[in-house]
DNA sequence: TCAAAATACTGAGTATACTCATAAATGATA
DNA sequence: TATCATTTATGAGTATACTCAGTATTTTGA
């Protein structure tokens, strides 16, 4: 996982790894001691010993030091996550036990959490967005992994591409999580509607002749056509 | 749609909403002459005629005028681009009619959607909260909408629930959008990827004995159970 | 009609995120 | 080693988002 130092490494880029390192220690520290917002980039800068205006090098915005923090962390999440997920169940049981560590984890910090889903996508600094890219790829990929297994077992359809459905899985995920963290909803809700979306990704909404047997729990919420739009779920928005 | 005043207005809230309405204004024509962020938030209440700490009544932070300027805009953006859907063809592309609709929109400006996409789910006033509520709701059953359309016509499974298949349909949009809006992707990349994303929430993943007749477009990257992580599609991030 | 309570408005003041001109350090070249 | 080019660090200075204590306005209700 952890990407080796492969080429040359001169005296000036080890002293910008150094000096990026004791800033995002600092920053995971302050964070940790008096929350985000009570942290000023000075006293990262101070306690890290460097200039004030080093920290905006490293981080182009205050919220990029977020994602310094906080990628290597939900990246070991995501793998632990992974790696004790229950392969012996079905796809759906794993996909809910990954979320669910993560979700965990964002359950003990929302005011943190709700900070960096916001940013998530919109790193400024160039190698903040380096750093996202890294973390969605390992989750995709550990998605698409649990995929491909329920390939090989003949639970999905061999022809699908399976880094595909991952991010739509993840994307699945990612919305309702925001209506959870954005406080448009609860963290049962969520895991209420999280449970029922991924089953209609996997299932699908297509009309079969033989649709293979489901758990009944759908509420088939029949109503008139005339209705604009029928609620068959509580809308959370 | 637009909802009617319908109980007694004091002379106080008559006021509220005359005020607020010039605050919108000034916003959305300062934005437009000079961008969000070359604007600040004295220009808004000069131009408003109230005072500096009035705007902050609305919008609690600066980005919440981003919701009140163009929660209105991209309200009617879905509602013309629900009214003008090719409704004698099938969902798929009904709904990337939509889904263009709303694209082409945000292309237009891509550092305001920025933005936008950026604190949708997360307004800190409480009235700003509801507008993205009843925006997404909005958003949602014009979804779910189509969704009921398709079911009637044998399209699709009529036991599904249509407000969460739209809210997975969107945001499977969402994703994708944050990839390309976000900078990780290009907008034909974005577009390929949408398609194709909304394509498997449709079809599903699950293997069945008779899958129904698909355009064989998906590539089938088979390769050896072996590499942790077959990238099918390219992957973005 | 008048207090009193409730709500809304205000703008001077403040904290701080971020800029930028300058300096320092390093690497390259000879 | 001396010179130059490039990259990186720095912190004083600035712009401005936001606060809050005080004031104004409206509503209540007797």
């Amino acid at each position: 996982m952890a990407r080796e130092t492969q080429a040359p490494v001169g005296r000036r880029e080890r002293a910008k790894r150094e000096k990026r390192k004791r800033i995002v220690a600092a920053a995971r520290a302050l964070f940790a001691e008096k929350g985000f917002d009570a942290t000023t980039t000075q006293e990262v800068a101070e306690r890290a010993d460097v200039g004030a205006g080093t920290v905006f090098r490293y981080a182009k915005v205050k919220d990029d030091l977020l994602i310094l923090v906080f990628r290597e962390e939900m990246g070991e999440v995501a793998d632990t996550a992974y790696e004790t997920r229950p392969s012996a169940k079905s796809l759906l049981p794993q996909l809910l036990h990954f979320f669910d560590a993560m979700a965990s984890h964002h359950a003990k910090d929302e005011n943190t959490a709700r900070l960096l889903l916001r940013h998530l996508g919109f790193a400024a600094n160039e190698a903040c967005r380096a750093e996202v890219g890294e973390l969605m790829h390992g989750i995709y990929s550990h998605l698409a992994d649990m995929v491909s297994e329920a390939q090989a077992r003949g639970e999905l359809d061999p022809r699908m591409a399976p880094y595909t459905l991952g991010r739509n899985l993840f994307s699945i995920y990612y919305g309702l999580m925001i209506e959870w963290i954005g406080g448009y909803t609860t963290r049962k809700q969520y895991e209420r509607a999280l449970k029922a979306s991924l089953s209609l990704q996997l299932d699908g909404a297509r009309a079969h002749q033989s649709k293979p047997p489901r758990k009944k729990s759908e509420k088939t919420t029949r109503s008139g056509r005339k209705e604009k739009c029928q609620l068959a779920q509580e809308p959370s928005f």
